[in-house]
DNA sequence: TATAATTTTATACTCGTAGTCCAAAAAGAA
DNA sequence: TTCTTTTTGGACTACGAGTATAAAATTATA
């Protein structure tokens, strides 16, 4: 995104955080960036989208230094998990972000909707696998439901702590008390065996990106294939090992280490057999496509 | 309110239901209820109000109907409890409320977020004197906060349900888990002995309807001087107690009985002393006033 | 540097909607 | 009947989103 349209978006932003979505125009925006109404709309197909754009940037940040947090950290540590409630809510509220979103929510857009929807789905998701974090996988069946009763009392709380010690609301009290009840919350939940929502659910919600079972197969065929065409020689064994490093860290890893996997495969040599280069190349093939869907996706939800 | 207009409202909440407020026009509207703009907007001064209108109208309805369901029945009874959330939520998606509600929410308009807020309030007072009915006066400190959290998770409980369900969503099922959590949580709190918010702080966001210090030393006064000028004869004591009466139930009644107070008031004969009959009269009006302020109060707020 | 491609500007224009105004018609009341 | 109130419907204003476009400014390229 060019210097330019950022800085509108910046201005925008600022605007949006004065005085609201809706009570600005398009024209308080072209002044306060200086920018002219055709330039605007060759940045932005419409209001709307800026509005979208304006969040998607917000929630990019956001998610950014929430889990920076926990760089060097242990995941099981509920201190650090606080310290990254606290980081949300205060961006949220220095960044209105909250007031946006609900703009957002209610207007006619299709596109506005999905898009909260999404953002909405995404941040229960990242509850949800920190709660694993911290109560442990045994705990599994009912951390969908927690994640859901947190952001709702977390929200209320806050609310409503807002409506009655105005500005003066100490957030890291609200967050205390409501991470207190939580942790009992979730040992009464499952000491009840009460569940609501199966955390499978999310998986609907929010297609995941791993690759789908097409993808599994062919790639499970490819390096099958490669470890065949080996020759009986000495560097058999560790191109074999190369290869199921390679299908490991697609399959297994979370978020598969692109430049591990780059260089691995630049480790796999030249044989000169015609159907080893073949299947090395449809091989290449398939972990560019991969890469390609995972930053579309990225980039899309 | 005229029956016309009764029909225009009902006609316009059955467009927002369909296609929402932002998206229904005046032309539509017009159209669908078959009057003209300039009665439009003699009744209505605005969309806006309209949509007010539509909202209270509903509102009203719906808390009649949940506290019916009281009747003869024990307040301290979980069940009770559990049929009136049952009701509102069914009564909120029939008449998409919730959608209308946040309309409301995330407007410029300042009457439609004053009544937004106004309504969420009410409905936090009624879970909180419910739950006082329901978990004992013993707990009251901690019952604010279980009120807003038990909204909060019944919220978005019902919401990702539906999500996840989509129509087939059971409300009963929802409800129930939620008031499993609920019943812990208020054990659990006032065990930890933590409170975020004092539930005198509901006295602030939503001043109470008793009648002011004034009233009430109007009051006193008057009876004292009825009680006072009254002959010494056998009815002494009836008229007295009669008097005692009407000034325990105005002032210490939380819902002063009309028709009581009422029929109380025309027990007291006529004397003939004009001492007596001038007090009578400034009784008379000092009570019907106090009816009229309540009347207005439930109508404005 | 000259020329071509692009981006930006400024302004006029369309379109849709909320709300105002008002004179004439209709409905009700005296 | 006559006077009063309500209703009608259309013209009109105001405003904001978004389009269209020709001219100017900027950038890339040969």
């Amino acid at each position: 995104m060019n210097e330019r349209k950022q800085h509108v978006l910046r201005k925008a932003h600022q605007l949006f955080i004065e005085k609201g979505f809706q009570a600005t125009s398009i024209q308080d925006i072209l002044e306060y960036s200086g920018i002219s109404k055709g330039t605007f709309y060759n940045y932005f197909s419409s209001k709307n989208e800026l509005l979208i754009a304006v969040c998607k940037k917000s929630v990019a940040d956001l998610e950014k230094m929430r889990d920076d947090l926990l760089i060097g950290q242990s995941p099981s540590d509920i201190e650090v998990f606080i310290k990254q409630i606290e980081l949300q809510l205060k961006l949220n509220r220095k960044n209105n972000l909250i007031t946006l979103f609900e703009e957002l929510m209610f207007s006619d857009d299709k596109d506005m909707k999905q898009f909260f929807k999404k953002g909405q789905i995404k941040n229960i998701r990242w509850l949800y696998q920190r709660f694993i974090d911290l109560f442990g996988e045994e705990k599994k069946l009912f951390l969908l439901d927690c994640a859901i009763m947190f952001m709702g009392t977390l929200r209320d709380n806050l609310r409503y702590s807002n409506l009655a010690y105005q500005s003066n609301t100490n957030i890291a009290e609200v967050v205390r008390y409501t991470v207190n009840r939580l942790v009992k919350i979730v040992d009464e939940v499952s000491e009840a065996n009460e569940q609501l929502i199966a955390p499978e659910t999310l998986e609907t919600w929010l297609p995941s990106k791993k690759p789908g079972p097409s993808f599994k197969k062919e790639l499970h065929h490819l390096v099958a294939s490669l470890k065949n065409s080996l020759p009986g020689t000495d560097q058999q064994e560790s191109q074999t090992e190369l290869l199921s490093f390679i299908e490991e860290e697609l399959l297994d890893s979370k978020n598969p280490r692109r430049f591990l996997i780059e260089s691995t495969m630049a480790a796999l040599t030249s044989l000169g057999d015609p159907i080893w280069e073949n299947n090395l190349r449809q091989l290449k093939r398939l972990i560019a496509d991969y890469f390609i869907k995972i930053e579309e996706m990225k980039e899309n939800g």
